[in-house]
DNA sequence: TCGCAAAATAGAACACGTTTCACTTCTTTT
DNA sequence: AAAAGAAGTGAAACGTGTTCTATTTTGCGA
C-alpha cells in the first residue's frame, strides 16, 4: 500500500471513528487524506473496500500483538476467552468504527468475498490454537482426521461470536454480551 | 398496513427477488406500486424499513405455516433440524430476497433494532420449542431456573445459524452449509 | 351538497457514491 | 534534457436514497 493509500485508509478510520460509517463521506475523505476524488478511486473501488482495508489493518495489529507468543490460559476455555477478548477490544473500543467495520463484513458486496472471507480464516486460525494451546503463527500439526471436532468447534465459536457482534452493532445489546454468549458457548462445547 | 403499503412491500419483494437489493429503486417500486414517491415515505422511513417489513411478512408466512402443529420429529435434532430447515426454505428458494433481507438485518440501522430484535425473537421461541418438542404458538410451561441451559443452546444454535446465513448472503459458503452448520451444532450440544 | 382537513401526487432539489474527462505533473527511458 | 507514458487533479455529471413544496384529490362532518 503506498502512501496515498494509507492516508486514505488512515482517514476512513479516523472519520468512522469519530461519526460512522455514514460520516465516511468519500469527498471528505480525499480531502483530508489531501488526494484527489478520482485518486480515491484509482486505489480502492469501493468506499466498502476502504472499509475492509482499515479491517484487514486493525487484523494485522492483532496478529502482530497476539500472534507470536502462545495464547496465555491454562484451559481451553481460558484461552478461548482471552483470543476473543483480544479480538473484540479493538472494535469495541471504538464502537463507531466497529460498527462501520460490521456493516462493510456483512453488506453481502461479491467484490469483498475473498477479503472477507480470509478474515474469517485468521479469526478461526487463532481459536483453533486457543482450543489446542499454542502459538497462532506456528503451522503446529494441522490437518489430521483427529482436528475436525476441533475445527467444528472453532467454527462454531466464531460464529456465535460474529453472530453477537452483529447483534451489538445492530443495537440489539450490550457489548459485554459479546463474551458471554462465547463463554458459555465454550462451557458447553469443551471437556472441563 | 393499508393497501398502499401493502402494494409497496410486495412490488419490493418481487424486484428483490428478481434483481436483488440494488434493484429495490424507489422511484420503481413507486411506480411500480402505482403511488408516488412521496406516499413511499408517508409509509416508510426509509428502504431498509419496507425490507425489513417484507421480513416480517415472510417470518408470518413461516409462523403461519409451522407454529400450529408440534414440531415433528422424534429427538431435539431432528426436530431442531426441520425447523431452521423451514425458517431457511423461503429464503433460500429466492437467493436474491434472501440477500437483500440479511443485508437490511445487518444494516445496524438504529431504526429498525426493534423489529429486528423481534425477529430474532420469533426464531428463538421456535427452536426452544424444537429442543422440548411441543407446538410453537403454545405458551407451554416457560421460565423456570431449568429453561436456563435450553435458552442458552437456543440462542447458540440461532447465533451459528445467522452468522451462517450471512456467510452465504456474503458468497463465502453454499446454501447447503447452512443446515450442515446447526446440525453440527446441535450434534455437539445436546444429549444423544 | 359544501367546505375543509388529510392524504396523495408530480416533480424539483439535495446528498453522496461513483464515473468520466480534460488537463497537469510527475517518472522513466533514451 | 526531451519525449512518452503513468499518475494525479479538479470539476462536472449521473444514479439513487431522501427531502421538500406546490398543487390536486379524497373522504367526511356539518
Amino acid at each position: 500500500m503506498d502512501d496515498r493509500a494509507k492516508r486514505i485508509v488512515e482517514t476512513a478510520v479516523a472519520l468512522a471513528e469519530r461519526d460512522g460509517y455514514q460520516a465516511v463521506r468519500l469527498r471528505d475523505v480525499a480531502a483530508t487524506a489531501q488526494v484527489a476524488l478520482g485518486t480515491v478511486y484509482k486505489r480502492f473501488a469501493s468506499k466498502e473496500e476502504i472499509l475492509i482495508a482499515a479491517l484487514e489493518q486493525e487484523v494485522d495489529k492483532l496478529v502482530a500483538r497476539i500472534g507470536k507468543k502462545p495464547v496465555p490460559g491454562d484451559t481451553p476455555q481460558e484461552r478461548i476467552h482471552f483470543v476473543f477478548s483480544a479480538v473484540s477490544k479493538g472494535l469495541l473500543r471504538r464502537p463507531n468504527l466497529g460498527k462501520a467495520l460490521v456493516r462493510s463484513i456483512a453488506s453481502g458486496d461479491p467484490n469483498i468475498t475473498e477479503r472477507v472471507a480470509s478474515f474469517h480464516g485468521v479469526i478461526t486460525a487463532l481459536v483453533m490454537t486457543a482450543i489446542r494451546g499454542g502459538t497462532p503463527t506456528d503451522p503446529g500439526t494441522w490437518g489430521g482426521d483427529a482436528d475436525e471436532r476441533e475445527r467444528t468447534i472453532a467454527s462454531i465459536l466464531q460464529n456465535v461470536w460474529f453472530s453477537s457482534f452483529v447483534g451489538w452493532a445492530g443495537g440489539l445489546h450490550e457489548a459485554s454480551q459479546l463474551l458471554t454468549d462465547v463463554d458459555k458457548t465454550a462451557e458447553l462445547l469443551l471437556p472441563a
